[in-house]
RNA sequence: GGGAAAAUAACUCAGUGGAAGAGUGUCUGCCUGUUAAGCAGAAUGCCGGAUGUUCGAUCCAUCCUUUUCCCGCCA
């Protein structure tokens, strides 16, 4: 008999499946078991009760250990207080593997261990939803590109030129002669864009910066479409409809993901709503409290932040100290003290956090104050400014001198670059570069010369100015840090399967 | 590249210059429906490594190793 999968029950209802997978959890009593399966697809909760199994299968079900693989036969029957809605009441079960001291126990854990069994921790509940959804964003990507005729078409992960100097570049022996890993795939792209219109690439990414924050990641995935025949607005509402096509397929169909990653989609819901788009120099205005949005300037908001938190850390002192008291009355059962430790030590917890935000306001105040016009933003700029709005942010034309050699210089705005960022709110900064592409071939060889870039290496790219030059544009997105703001997730290690970052590991 | 903190049981942590602690997990028994809240018992440690101070160091000092966090750079 074929097994079914747990995400398939509810065309099941009512009747016998067999189900594979492993134990995620288990309670048991004297005549009865829960055992809750997991599958890749799903959870669900199995009743292994004597008096339908017989005492054999229920000393089995009582045997089995987290993470242990079983086969169960059982009916399915819907269950409203279940996770997935639906559970199994067990006829048979067949044991493949017991397990033994599984080392991710139900209970709290430090990254530094966590990340030792990355191999394991994959199985959790939490990562199991998270790596759903980057799936879901990945397949969404490609459905939005594919559905409007762009072809997905691959950079090289061999490069030869160190064109942005080598220190952010990984050097490998290419049969005998030096190549870097591939950085970005954006020239390539354009060169494919003239050969098919429109097209992207989706590719491993390599930087060797030595950046050890929990937005950088040393091997990440980028996705860059290049469009032939595209301007800076055109790429703008690309930008805007894509960003809206994958937050709502991932909002539509990741229901049960998001729920498990306790995501609140406030800010997620109104990604729908008209992106913000604004000029550099309007973008520097509110940064540095020079205009207000509804009423409050940068800095008048980052003072009330500042407040509010204090007064939350004060509010969850508070709930720290009556708890203690009721633990010290002793009239407390030990379930219940363990209730309230728990409790006491995840507010702890909070406190820390909110008062290394405490910490941060300050300085965030201090670098919006002293923002120096026509530097490019730093993390704590982008926070201050998506704060304002609470929703993504285009910000646009930005000073020549901060963005890379190929971009265009806006002719009736000279000295700005018609390059855009995206700016996502909550805190995740900027999830997408791009722009419109110089195509003044002299302009070009002058900025290429004024980077100290060598020419040679750029001959080919020059050919695509030479030979059927076009106004084109394209952009280019982090996956990691897309799934790490559509997750609400703290830490960009979690948004990949095995990530490598600058000072991580490379086990497992 | 700059700064801060940490290393004690399988895990998360407390602790003391003079015989190593809690909670969780594990194991054993009891409890017929639980979803991190039932009850009782048990096992578990070269207190990261090296050197020094001391009658005596898990605790103090120095160095090393490893890890975590923050800033800069970026996607």
């Amino acid at each position: 008999m074929a097994h079914t999968y747990i995400k398939e029950l509810e065309k099941h209802d009512g009747h016998e499946v067999v189900l594979k997978g492993w134990l995620a959890q288990k309670r048991d009593s004297k005549a009865i078991v829960f055992l809750v399966l997991r599958d890749g697809t799903g959870f669900v909760q199995c009743i292994v009760d004597i008096n339908t199994v017989g005492e054999e299968v229920f000393e089995m079900a009582k045997k089995l250990t987290q993470e242990s693989s079983f086969t169960v036969t059982g009916t399915v029957r819907k269950d409203d207080k279940q996770f997935g809605g639906y559970e199994i009441q067990v006829t048979a079960l067949t044991i493949y593997s017991l397990a033994v001291d599984y080392p991710i126990t139900p209970k709290e854990h430090g990254t530094g261990f966590l990340m030792d069994n990355r191999h394991l921790w994959l199985r959790s509940k939490r990562q199991w939803a998270i790596m759903r959804v980057r799936n879901t964003i990945i397949y969404s990507i490609h459905k939005f590109f594919q559905e409007r005729g762009f072809m997905q078409m691959d950079a090289p992960i061999f490069t030869g030129n160190a064109s942005e100097g080598t220190t952010t570049l990984f050097e490998t022996d290419f049969y005998g002669q030096p190549a870097y890993l591939s950085q970005s795939g954006q020239l390539y792209g354009e060169a494919m864009a003239f050969a098919q219109g429109l097209i992207y690439t989706f590719g491993p990414t390599f930087r060797a910066e030595q950046s050890k924050t929990r937005r950088h990641l040393s091997e990440f995935w980028m996705i860059e479409p290049e469009m032939a025949f595209y301007d800076l607005a055109m790429d703008m509402d690309l930008i805007e409809q894509f960003v809206q096509h994958v937050v709502g397929e991932v909002l539509d169909s990741c229901k049960i993901e998001l729920k498990v990653l306790e995501r609140d989609t406030k800010f997620l819901d109104r990604v729908k709503e008209p992106f913000i788009r604004m000029k550099y120099e309007v973008a520097v205005d509110h940064i540095q409290g020079l205009k207000a949005v509804d009423g409050k300037t940068s800095i008048q908001m980052l003072e009330d932040d500042l407040k509010n938190i204090q007064d939350e850390i004060s509010s969850k002192q508070k709930d720290i100290e009556e708890r203690e008291v009721k633990m010290a009355s002793g009239a407390l059962t030990k379930g219940e003290k363990n209730f309230n430790q728990n409790k006491i030590d995840q507010l702890k917890n909070d406190i820390k956090d909110l008062e290394e935000k405490a910490t941060n306001i300050p300085q965030w105040l201090n670098s919006a104050k002293n923002f120096k016009r026509g530097e490019d933003f730093g993390g704590s700029d982008e926070t201050v400014l998506t704060r304002m709005f609470g929703q993504p942010i285009m910000v646009y034309n930005w000073p020549r001198e901060v963005k890379a050699f190929y971009m265009k210089e806006d002719e009736t705005d000279l000295g700005y670059a018609k390059g855009v960022d995206l700016l996502a709110p909550e805190g995740y900064g900027e999830v997408v570069g791009g722009g419109e592409r110089e195509t003044d071939i002299n302009k070009l060889i002058g900025k290429i010369e004024e980077h100290k870039l060598p020419m040679d290496v750029f001959e080919w790219y020059l050919d695509l100015r030479r030979y059927g030059n076009i106004p084109h544009s394209g952009f280019g997105l982090g996956l990691e840090r897309l799934v790490a703001w559509i997750c609400g997730l703290q830490h960009i290690r979690e948004t990949i399967p095995f990530p490598r970052a600058f000072g991580g590991r490379l086990m497992p």
